[in-house]
DNA sequence: TTGTACGCGTTATCAC
DNA sequence: GTGATAACGCGTACAA
């Protein structure tokens, strides 16, 4: 790849001067202003990065940290974040930790390493306190999480949307109602709980019991199995999130269970799988999308040293009732 | 944040002294190693990837570029990317193209200037001449693409997949089939596009018509309520991806066409909602995990000057045969 | 075994 | 207006 020397060398100007076009900065004679700009057209030049980033000290790069982008939800998380980054001139490091505590930290030191300005961390189950600790001052937002230390995240409402998930339950008649849940020290899968709880709770005449799930499909499933293999069968189910909902479908067809005659289920996160499956499956809305937008662009807001953006945003949870709690047309 | 020499001050040591150590390279005295790694300890010392990176000249990058990674097939694939680069010590640049030649372009001189060591490119529409003038040299490979002058790539079979797919129909006792195809420059679309045609062909008194998509849920939605709003409806429709293939279960949900008994319906990709959407939708399996698995193995192999590796591999399609084109137990 | 000096590609700060 | 030069943080010959 050709450098900036070479480039001058060809345009027959110093290496200030190719500098001073590339950046628009200081003067800069018309004549050499041509010969440089038909240089680096001839070398098929690019401003390298890295050099540029060793002296501002920035390097226009984020780290984006998923549990799994290969879960719909997350992709969609993924694709907001970088949408607003590259429109606003910063790329995107992806790292994905299956949900694995261990790789979350390995990541945000690699991705300190590799100087990016800011992180976006997305569903994360380290303790805040842990996280300050590794941060080093780096800028980083939590998404999916609400910070209780940080001072930057995104999330929604999880126990409020829990709360709806099972009330609407309650409100279809359910009165054994079985939540699948997230991992044990999984933020957002503690509030849907405390969600549930809640609303269990306010009801006389209600069980809810909860199954431990991961947030994942076989987990999901698992859990799912062993509910619907009980003497005593739930007649209502919240899952934690829709992909584990999809394995309670499946779940359900193999046990010769119909839903929702027998069972009613309600899902997490309306990821696009869940409007589609039979039955459709009731849901609470997590807009995933604008959640990786937003975080994104707070981010940058502060790192470009904007304060024109607020440090955190909730997102209102919204209950999309479809045929799994319904018995009309299916 | 710390740097080495930092580090060299703490530990009263020279900057080499550090660097050796943090390279295990050369020797370094038992005492002055203590003093060092217990300077670092102490002031959280990072290497500095980006300075490595340029005297190196290696920033242990790749960059992948995908047209959506929204899209479970894709998100698949860079899961199996970045899986395999982080199992290497590599680390993963995303971009998303939405389809969209310009910006495929500006994301190829982007990476470059960020040194990225070499590039995935997924599903890519660019004539491979152009990529190589764009590249520099620059290490590639294609992925659900058969290169035809670049010397790397991983792809199915899409002339043959789209062959099983159609011949699957015509079995099943179809006569008048549409094929919702991909964008027209897309390699992989008119890959499939030429299976189809073939099998028709191939048939008497069989007759083919090409709905023209985008690979979206949007494009095909539109193509399917055309065809099923025609005079001469289909009785059946390959479509070019399972995403696709979705929009046109809902567009005939809407126009009250029973599928597979009115028109039976084919996709490819096989991503996880073929399977439990009502009814599950027959598609060609396209391993989309291991493709990006496989094609980030192939790149560094390349980059680690590794050559124990083949720089190409197709992947066999396989169809998988499920109710949308059944008429047996839903 | 350890330290010095140079270079990687760029930008910023000076002289000219 | 333009050009030389010192950083930026690190690896690596080479000298000590």
């Amino acid at each position: 790849m050709a450098t900036i020397k070479d480039v001058a060398r060809l345009a027959n100007v110093s290496v200030s001067t190719v500098s001073r076009v590339i950046n628009q900065s200081g003067y800069v004679g018309k004549e050499f202003y041509d010969r440089v700009v038909w240089a680096m057209k001839e070398l098929n030049y690019q401003p390298n990065a890295i050099a540029r980033g060793l002296v501002s000290r920035k390097t226009a790069t984020i780290g984006l940290i998923v549990p799994d982008v290969a879960n719909p939800f997350f992709s969609d998380v993924a694709r907001g974040v970088e949408d607003e980054a590259i429109a606003n001139g910063y790329t995107v490091i992806l790292c994905n930790t299956d949900w694995n505590l261990q790789r979350e930290q390995m990541y945000v030191n690699l991705l300190q390493g590799k100087w990016v300005e800011g992180i976006v961390l997305v569903g994360s189950r380290t303790p805040e306190h842990e996280l300050v600790g590794l941060l080093n001052g780096l800028p980083i937002i939590l998404a999916d999480r609400k910070p209780t230390h940080l001072k930057s995240g995104v999330w929604t409402d999880n126990e409020g949307g829990a709360y709806l998930a099972t009330k609407h339950l309650i409100e279809m008649g359910c009165r054994k109602i079985a939540h699948i849940s997230g991992p044990e020290d999984s933020p957002s899968a503690t509030a849907r709980r405390a969600g549930f709880r809640q609303a269990i709770e306010e009801q006389v005449g209600v069980y809810g019991t909860v199954a431990q799930g991961d947030f994942r499909y076989d987990g999901g499933y698992e859990a799912a199995i062993q509910l619907l293999s009980a003497e005593d069968v739930p007649d209502g189910i919240f899952a934690a999130n829709d992909v584990m909902a999809i394995a309670v479908v499946q779940a359900a067809n193999r046990k010769g269970i119909r839903i929702p005659e027998d069972v009613k289920l309600v899902g997490y996160d309306n990821i696009p799988m869940s409007e589609y499956v039979y039955p459709s499956i009731t849901t609470v809305e997590q807009r995933g999308y604008d959640m990786g937008r937003m975080a994104s662009k707070i981010l940058i807001a502060q790192l470009d040293g904007r304060d024109d953006v607020s440090l955190t945003k909730e997102f209102e949870p919204t209950l999309l009732v479809r045929h799994s709690t319904r018995l009309d047309t299916p």
